[in-house]
RNA sequence: CGGGCUGUAGCGCAGUUUGGUAGCGCACUUGCUUUGGGAGCAAGGGGUCCUCGGUUCAAAUCCGAGCAGCCCGACCA
């Protein structure tokens, strides 16, 4: 391609609207434009990145037993109110009316659509098992996109849908494409981790996320120093040990605590430390309101309460729905002689606790020596905080987690028979029996591996692409305007082309200082430049975006050269 | 949905406190010079100052309402 006639508006200044280097970088680098918040127009650079990174999941796809489809992105109502999703997906779905008045959304996902779309042909055992995938255009009205292609309301998706007689079978086609995933990510120069993760509003049984280690990762995870543990703190769990030392019960006694609202604040005041303390939230599930318990130093994991509790909302209480169960205003509350009309759950570390301190549900005092049994019950025990860094590993009990921020960029869901029973997706096994299909889903967000990629990989001076989703491999950038260098340019060009290469050639009428910026900003992994003062050597000078490293070749075999040098690149 | 910040040329911003003909840098157009890391000089083009309403002789500036964008939060009692 000719970079006179690309279009490739690059910026010298970072846009304002832009906060984390990848949307800076693709901004700047003329890949692609915002139209609304999360929503972007690929540009033509943008734009060939995006169907490399398709190209290679595609390959690897059509590698397993998935075929490709294409399914809707319109969708009517009727099958999202057979899978119970219509109200449990919510907002997140845009959703609208024809000129009929029948409802529709566009598509947040297809496992609605793709179980409709075969629960008629699908009758026998022998039909079985299948797997579909597309790659295609998803539209979700986040709460808040955000970050460029990182969060966006309108963004490209691969996914895939396994159908099976069995779980047996589930467990296999999930192998598959767990096995694939692995495949793509290494092809596309993205170092990823596998980690446990929580199946969310998909549901299911098993479920990992491939995720990206990177600084602007929304998610958390959990990883083991020691062994191969590693889980989206959403799910994440830690071995709980009886460490306290005070086993005897002291006398309950209450104190005074003015003003002091806080966990900080009592901490300061009483010169000790969170891990004493009780703390008491009030939360509503679906409109029913819950207590719960944890230590003072812990945060509550709500994913794990929602799933526990099989809510579909989970939020804080108001301040006077605290006041209605707890009879004080938030601030002073605690587990003590309250209501056993309200569900109380506590984390399993409270068992552990002795001598706490906690409100005592009157203004300005706090209760200290409370004891689990004695002062207060709890309905049930179980896991609900958020596992913090240094917590000892749940799976080798001796290993210490860390915690990193990543990007999730895939994610694979044992299903189970959820959308098969609930719209009725069956087949007849060898015995003429009616059986629900187990199903799984995949997914690899497409244009988040951009974000993702450049986030991994950039310096300075722009992206640095790897090797197989650089929307070019060679920029060649003459220098001046020098006949010879221009022939010479040319020359290049059209060899490296009918090699086979993908090579941009710098044809613009600008200084050497803007060609040099430009390539640098969008990330060509090997620039080649010809000006006449290489020529008089009769070299060519090639620089490795990726390294950095210069390197000088001779004019003659320049062909082998640039071969040889491609494919050692990353 | 709550909080904070912002809205002035394609981009980055100043001007708003104290009302008085709308500015700077980059980008763009033309000419000359220049040409190995975002050139210099000169001449130009481009604005509903987010919108609507109000105050005033006069509003980018003051007041009111709305809209949009960005960031943080949406459990830490």
């Amino acid at each position: 391609m000719r970079m006179s006639k690309l279009y490739l508006p690059t910026l010298k200044e970072t846009p304002a609207e832009a906060e984390i280097t990848s949307h800076q970088l693709m901004l700047r680098a003329g890949m692609m434009r915002k139209l609304s918040p999360g929503i972007f127009s690929y540009l033509p650079l943008g734009y060939k990145v995006i169907k490399k990174i398709e190209n290679i999941v595609r390959e690897e796809m059509d590698k397993t037993s998935s075929q490709e489809v294409l399914l809707p992105v319109m969708q009517t109502a009727d099958i999202w109110k057979e899978s119970n999703r219509w109200q449990k997906f919510g907002p997140l779905m845009i959703k609208f009316k024809d000129r009929k008045d029948h409802e529709y959304c566009l598509g947040p996902t297809h496992e609605e659509v793709i179980t409709s779309l075969i629960k008629d042909e699908v009758r026998s055992y022998k039909d079985l098992p299948l797997n579909l995938y597309q790659i295609q255009t998803k539209v979700r009205d986040e709460i808040r996109p955000r970050f460029g292609l990182m969060r966006g309301r309108e963004f490209i998706m691969k996914d895939a849908y396994s159908m099976d007689v069995d779980y047996e079978g589930l467990d296999q086609s999930y192998q598959e494409m767990y096995d694939a995933y692995t495949k793509i990510f290494d092809r596309l120069g993205l170092e990823t981790r596998v980690v446990q993760a929580d199946t969310g509003a998909m549901g299911g049984k098993d479920s990992h996320e491939f995720m990206v280690i990177a600084d602007s990762g929304e998610d958390d995870i959990a990883i083991c120093d020691s062994c191969d543990y590693a889980a989206n703190t959403e799910l994440a769990t830690a071995l709980n040990k009886d460490v306290s030392s005070d086993q005897n019960h002291k006398q309950k006694e209450i104190i005074d605590t003015p003003n002091v609202t806080t966990i900080e604040g009592l901490e300061h005041f009483l010169d000790t430390d969170g891990s004493k303390m009780i703390k008491t939230m009030l939360m509503k599930a679906d409109d029913e309101l819950v207590v719960v318990l944890l230590r003072g130093d812990d945060k509550l994991n709500e994913v794990k309460l929602t799933n526990y509790l099989q809510a579909t909302n989970l939020e804080a209480a108001t301040e006077d729905e605290i006041v209605e169960v707890f009879g004080v205003r938030p601030g002073f509350i605690g587990p003590v002689d309250i209501s056993d009309e309200y569900k109380l759950l506590a984390d399993n570390r409270i068992k552990y606790m002795n001598n706490s301190i906690c409100g005592a549900n009157i203004v300005d005092k706090h209760f200290v020596n409370v004891n689990y049994g004695r002062d207060f019950e709890v309905d049930e025990f179980l896991d609900l905080r958020t596992v913090k860094p240094g917590d000892i590993c749940p799976d080798c009990e001796s290993g210490s987690l860390e915690i990193q921020p990543g990007i999730e960029v895939g994610h694979i869901f044992k299903l189970g028979t959820k959308y098969s029973e609930s719209m009725g997706a069956t087949y007849l096994d060898e015995n003429g029996r009616e059986q629900d299909i187990v199903m799984g889903s995949y997914g690899i967000g497409i244009t988040r591996i951009v974000a993702a990629a450049v986030e991994q990989s950039n310096d300075d001076y722009g992206i640095i692409w790897p090797k197989a989703i650089a929307p070019y491999k060679v920029i060649i950038l003459p220098l001046g305007k020098n006949d010879e260098v221009k022939e010479t340019s040319e020359e290049i060009y059209n060899t490296l082309q009918d090699r086979g290469i993908e090579v941009l050639l710098d044809d613009r009428n600008e200084r050497a200082g803007v060609k040099f910026n430009d390539a640098d900003l969008i990330g060509i992994p090997l620039r080649i430049t010809v000006g006449s003062r290489s020529l008089e050597n009769n070299v060519l000078e090639l620089k490795n975006r990726q390294t950095g490293q210069d390197y000088e070749i001779s004019l003659d075999n320049y062909e082998n050269e640039i071969s040889d040098f491609l494919s050692k690149l990353k």
